[in-house]
DNA sequence: CTATTAGTTCGTAAGTTCCGAACAATGAAC
DNA sequence: GTTCATTGTTCGGAACTTACGAACTAATAG
């Protein structure tokens, strides 16, 4: 197993963070790691809302992250530590970040709103029908 | 030719958006459609830093910035007129583009930084050699 | 009408992503 | 030590996406 890569941040490019964050389960996991107060293991995410990812789907996942320059990866024991890299990135690219998961989070209440509706709607429905 | 499609602003994405602009030549376009001061064609673009761009991939390109909702074709004759939609947009996903155009300038501005560097270097050895 | 200009669509070759199966690395049990 | 369980990576092929030349469409000029 070749050791893991991690960019120097200097290395890190708009694009590869872009297009990282593109993918929603990358967002979840990145969004996840983001917000716990401790290191996470790859197998955490093994359920994402549930829907279930291979664990090869997921190891690239992360490997794209990694290489992105979002996260760092370290070995601990059987497991993997990650961490995110935002403080090195906030000094280099100031607010992208942060807009960005604002941006994501604006999207999932939207999401919640419009699935809120279509129940009630559908509910509307079948009483109606019964 | 079918008619061209654009999203309605709630239907736009964040992953869209961080698609779209998760390509140099996509940033390009969209980086030159918002800093001009009236609509841009399609084809002022079949060259970009020196590089030639097929018109259809650049067809292909602007479709992607289209239906990521991040610019507004119309045609007007024979051209195309292209504006971006950064109004709505900073409404719905407030800092996001601004971030992510910020971003970009700090990578360009660094890229140039270490071009003068190696040209500089580069003179230098010749200087030596001769 | 033909010719020109601006863009789109189509087909295919090249590249990327997904995911199951096999593999590697570590730690624990014995 | 050997074996087993757990965690994650790598390999290979199928499915998907992207790039670009050739053919096409739409508008306009002459």
């Amino acid at each position: 197993m070749r050791p893991l890569h991690h960019p120097a941040i200097g290395d890190v490019t708009v694009e590869g963070i872009l297009h990282a964050l593109s993918e929603p389960v990358r967002v979840a996991i990145y969004f996840g790691i983001a917000s716990a107060d401790c290191a996470q293991s790859c197998s955490n995410f093994l359920k994402i809302d549930h829907r279930e990812i291979p664990k090869s789907t997921l190891s690239q996942h992360f490997k794209v992250l990694r290489e992105a320059g979002l996260i760092r990866s370290e070995r601990l024991g059987v497991e993997m530590h990650n961490t995110t890299r935002c403080l090195e990135l906030e000094e280099r690219f100031p607010g992208l970040l942060k807009s960005i998961m604002n941006a994501h989070r604006v999207q999932l209440e939207e999401q919640a709103t419009r699935a809120r509706r279509a129940k009630r709607s559908q509910n509307a429905r079948a009483s109606k029908a019964a």
